[in-house]
This record gives structure tokens, C-alpha cells and sequence, in this order.
DNA sequence: CGGGCCGTTGACGCAACTCAATCTGCGTGG
DNA sequence: CCACGCAGATTGAGTTGCGTCAACGGCCCG
């Protein structure tokens, strides 16, 4: 296998706007910049783009409460949805009850994908704590898709983004300990934070230790303990959810290598 | 999380071409049924169809070896491939040099989509033993969709199948045990056969110990040691990769309960 | 015939799970 | 306002499934 050029698995969020350089202005309402679909039609005149949007987009902002649902496992799938704040989970349930968090969803990410197979939704999704969200009618993406080529290309490439994200997810529950797959939840979030210019030193996880435990295929105590052991290294501080002082750099070195030393 | 629908995760490999019917009719050059990209155009004319169809396909049928390359992770992508015969892996390489492989691909399977955002491969493929693959050009795909919507409804639909495919392996990864990891290979591939009206009686895996290990996130001695118990229970009859005798309906029980009882 | 790869089997150790106890924070209702 | 209950989080002790290490057999190919 020599000769491939590797690949980061936690900072490897490539979206980059090289071949459509037109799409790459950031989006007017919510500032998620590529991610976020009204960006797309910057090509387009403005009337034609807003038409096309107001067509586009169910709501232009919903208010989900804490811990709601957005859609099942199963519903008829009609719509996807982009986060606008705050962040979603969505779960598969399978046939011996047994459910897994395929994925965290955070703003300006697109979620629902899962249900263009067989006009259901594979999964379940569900907001942590409040979130808003926009919701993209997707049989008129589709046809709206078949005249405005670079958003067809657009949603090819936003489907293609979630298989390489699940493809490195797989890689990490197979070859990465409890600490790296922790770290890698921890890592994911706070570049996610400073790419949306947030910043990375004082910040609360979305996310209750149960949710990261089953997402990554833990114990709940294991996640706490590592949590702590990682506060004892100094790699950060956390009380419940609220975390500062993280080094990021130094998390994602023990991403990378396990930190074959001093980790006791 | 009640009121969703579970979900069956080996047996679903769920393309129900209900809302295209027209799509239905299996293919007449490799009779891979709904996969095949030619059946597809059976709603154009026949000349119509052909012509798309000769643009479209780099090479009706090429043949590959052996463990070959079809491309590398980070080479350009613009092409999309279709096994004929024989089976594929993919394989991520991380940036700490450790491989994974993300998936198999049997007769009928789309593979590749994974380049579509970067515009470079995240993967790399290689046949097990030989190989036939047929080559579609990516660039002309999506052009040719824009006017031909049920085409392009047929690759959102592919890619989203490869979503849940995914999801799946992820949901298996961390809630099942090494048994009923191995079961799950062996099933999709008995599954698969039987969707291709090939006997599931007498057949042969196409790939090694260690490739299936590494799939599933076991040691290969695990796997092993599991093909054996399985052989000892009655499930199957295995030497090297010469499967026969498999009892399906038991090893499909043993994959959902992980039969609590008599797995000493 | 010898070296390499693949597969099998056994002995042993450890990372992570399970079980159980305790603590914290929070909402609810008396 | 405090008491209570409950869900989330932490920590310790004990267990275990699977990885690691090591030895060995079969098969192919040079």
C-alpha cells in the first residue's frame, strides 16, 4: 500500500472550494461560509439565487428544543436539514435493539442524506440541548439540481464528504484506543469551534458522556476516566460539560501516536 | 427512541427501485439486475440509451488482476467503477500509517464515490484474485444527469446507499462481538450470492483472514480461531477459503442474539 | 529444497467492560 | 425554601474478550 499519500483523520474536514471558486463567499445569513447551500448560487444573479432559495428552503430557521426529534428511522424522507446552531445526533437502531450514534452534527453541516435510498430515513436524529436548523426540500434540490449543474455538483460532493467522514470513523473504532477515539470526539469539536471562529479556550461539549461513549463505542465509565486522566496530564480542564485550557496540540499528538509514554 | 423502525443490518442491502419502475429491468450485458448502470436508461429509447451508455462507460469490461491497483488514495478522480466479477477493497490509509479497509465490493457494487468531494480518491482499491470491473467517466456522468433526472435521482440514490452501508459497519464495529463480526461478513457475501442466483451451498470467499480481520477490527488469529468454532457448531464447513454446508438461517440467528447459550 | 505467505492453535496479559457505590446538579412539588 | 427523586458523572474492584506472542503445518513458487 506504499505510495498512497496518508490522510488526518481528525483535521481532515476537505471542503475546498478549488474548482468552484465562485461558491467559496460566505453565506449572507449565517456566516457558515462553503458549507451552507445559499453560497452556492453566488454565481447566479441575486434575484435568480433568492428565488431559487426561498423555493429551496422549507424554514429558514427552525427552533428545535432540547432533545427533540427532527425525524425517525423510517419516516418518509422528504427533507434535509443543515445546523444552524447547536448540534444534532442521529442514531441508527437496529434489529436487536441496539442503537449507535453514527454521527455529531454541528453548524453548517447537512444531515439527513441517509433517507435519498429508500425515501426513508436510515437513522433517527436528534437535537442536544436547543439547536436551530434549516430545512432543504429535497425532491426540489433535485430538480432544481438538473439546471444549476454546479449545485448538483454541490450535493454529489456534500454525500461524497459524509462517506469519507464515515469511512474515518470506521478506521478509528478499529485501530484507535479508548484515549485516541475520546481525544478525536474532543479534537473534532474544537476545530469545528475555530473554524467557525469561535474560540477553542473556554467552551461547552454538546454532547452528555453517554452520547460520546456510544458514538465511539465505550463504556460510559471509560469515557469519564479517560476525561479525567486526561485533566491530570494537563492536556485540559473539565466540569460537566464545560471545558478550558485545553491544549489542542497536545491532544492531537496523542491522537495521532497514543502517547506511547507517560500516560499512566 | 422508541416508535422508530429497527433496522435489519446484514440483509439490508435495500434498493427497491418502486419509485423508478421503469429502472427495474435487469440489465442485459451482465444481468447485475437494479445496479447496473445500463438499466437505468431503459425509460430513453434504445438508440438514445446507447449512445448515453457508450459515452458514459470507459470500458464495458476490463479485466484485472490478481491484487491490483484500480486507483490510489489522493490520485485525481474521474472515474467510478462497477464490479463485474471477482471482488474489490478499499483500504484508508492514515496519517500514522495505519490501514483500514472501508469496504468489499462484490459483483454489482458501485465503488469510487469516495473521491467525489476532494476530487482525489480517499481510498485506495485492489482486486482480490482477478477481477472484471467496468469504468464510468465521472465528469460525463454528472453532465448526462442534468438531463436525464431519473439518472441522477440513481446516483444520489447510490451514494446514499453507501452511506448506510457504512453507518451499518460503524453500528456492528461497536456493539457486536468478534462471532458475530465474522458471521456479518459471511453473510453479506452469502446474501450477495443468493441475490445473484449463485448456489450458497458450495462456494469460496474472496478474501484472506487478514483482510476480513482488518475489516472487522480483529486480529487475524481471532478470526480464525472463530471460522473454527463455527466449523465445530455445525454453521459451516471451511478449509482455507472453500466454504460449504453453511447454515444461514443459524448463522443470521447468531449474528442478531450472539447466541447467549451453548458458545463455549 | 528452502523461504515466504497463509492459516491454525495454545498460553498469557491487558485494555476495556461490568457491577456497584457514591456524588453532583437540577427540576419538581410539597 | 428545602426535600426529594432522578439522571448524569465519577471512581474503585473484579472480570473477560480479545490481542499478543510464539510455535507449527500446509501450500505455492522460485
Amino acid at each position: 500500500m506504499n505510495g498512497a499519500t496518508k490522510i488526518d483523520l481528525v483535521n481532515a474536514e476537505t471542503f475546498t472550494p478549488a474548482s468552484h471558486p465562485e461558491s467559496n463567499a460566505p453565506c449572507l445569513n449565517c456566516r457558515l461560509s462553503e458549507y451552507c447551500l445559499p453560497a452556492l448560487f453566488a454565481a447566479s444573479s441575486q434575484t435568480q439565487r433568492d428565488h431559487l432559495l426561498k423555493s429551496l428552503v422549507r424554514q429558514q430557521e427552525a427552533h428545535v428544543l432540547k432533545r427533540q426529534y427532527l425525524f425517525r428511522q423510517n419516516d418518509p424522507f422528504n427533507t434535509l436539514y443543515i445546523v444552524r446552531s447547536g448540534a444534532v445526533k442521529t442514531v441508527l437502531l437496529d434489529s436487536s435493539g441496539c442503537e449507535q450514534i453514527t454521527g455529531f452534527y454541528y453548524p453548517g453541516d447537512l444531515f439527513g442524506l441517509d433517507g435519498i435510498n429508500t425515501h426513508h430515513y436510515a437513522t433517527t436524529s436528534m437535537s442536544l440541548g436547543n439547536a436551530t436548523v434549516c430545512a432543504v426540500d429535497f425532491p426540489k434540490l433535485e430538480k432544481i439540481s438538473t439546471f444549476v449543474p454546479s449545485l448538483q455538483h454541490h450535493v454529489f460532493r456534500m454525500m461524497a464528504r459524509e462517506i469519507e467522514r464515515n469511512q474515518r470513523v470506521m478506521s478509528i473504532l478499529n485501530h484507535k484506543t479508548a484515549e485516541q477515539r475520546v481525544a478525536f470526539v474532543l479534537l473534532r469539536y474544537a476545530l469545528h469551534l475555530r473554524r467557525m471562529q469561535h474560540t477553542t479556550q473556554e467552551f461547552t461539549i454538546p454532547m452528555s458522556r453517554k452520547d460520546m461513549a456510544n458514538h465511539l463505542g465505550l463504556a460510559v465509565e471509560t469515557v469519564s476516566r479517560i476525561l479525567s486522566r486526561f485533566q491530570r496530564l494537563g492536556m485540559l480542564e473539565i466540569r460537566g460539560r464545560q471545558v478550558s485550557a485545553m491544549n489542542l496540540a497536545g491532544l492531537q499528538e496523542h491522537f495521532e501516536n497514543g502517547d506511547e509514554h507517560s500516560m499512566q
